[in-house]
DNA sequence: GTACTATATTCGCATAGGCGAATTCAATAG
DNA sequence: CTATTGAATTCGCCTATGCGAATATAGTAC
């Protein structure tokens, strides 16, 4: 299974931004760090869907996770490499395309669990 | 079928990052418009192969074709928007990521059927 | 210990998408 | 017309992956 991971890494982080889910989550997460109630809340999907999707960008190295009490927050990983800077640099002009990410990030401004987990 | 459009154009564009075979043609498109025989030649892959890879970039927006008798030639699109410039820049940094990207392009300088296309 | 809360994982199902093989289409040559 | 060549499409098959629902885990409070 991990035979060609080598060889994939670079899609398997484009296949991670290949989804809406995700691809909104990480445009989230570029306000800073986030807890998974805040996703799930702005996002309005089941928390465990949030939770596969958070996994899902974990494994690929996207973003960081930081246990405090019970809640775990997210955070993007900072960039590496010149590729990785250019990804996230690229996801920033991604709001100018889709309107929805630019309204998610209006919602979290507005959002009380925002405000009680800050 | 087209329902969702609009808002899944970001993950089309990314889901036609996030396969090898689809990610070295870009990158080999990087030095400007190659024909199909070219491709096939340089990613060693069947000829089919290349052409469902093609089509799909084609309807994701990210190449343009161009026939010429036989031939059909594929080039990157200009980027239209700031999006689409950072992920042609994006794109410029995978080389240094993944050596096979940069050694397909180091075999296209070196192949006989890129000189008779030129 | 039990109860509660935030998060993660598993299961079953359905769809998407990749591949090899074969076929079809398109353009040129004779 | 036929033959040839470059490219595109179709057909089965198989794997990957997303989802909803249910369950499990972990941490806190009592």
């Amino acid at each position: 299974m991990a035979t060609k991971t080598a060889s994939t890494s670079l899609t398997t982080i484009f296949r991670a931004l290949s989804d809406q889910t995700r691809l909104r989550i990480l445009n989230l997460l570029r306000d800073g760090e986030l807890c998974v109630c805040d996703l799930v809340d702005v996002l309005d999907v089941p928390q465990p869907t949030a939770s596969r999707h958070l996994a899902y960008l974990r494994k690929s190295g996207l973003v960081l996770a930081r246990k405090e009490g019970l809640w775990h927050y997210y955070r993007l990983t900072p960039s590496s490499s010149p590729f990785h800077e250019k990804l996230w640099e690229c996801l920033a002009t991604c709001e100018a395309v889709e309107s929805e990410l630019a309204s998610d990030r209006q919602q979290l401004k507005h959002s009380p669990c925002r405000d009680c987990c800050d």
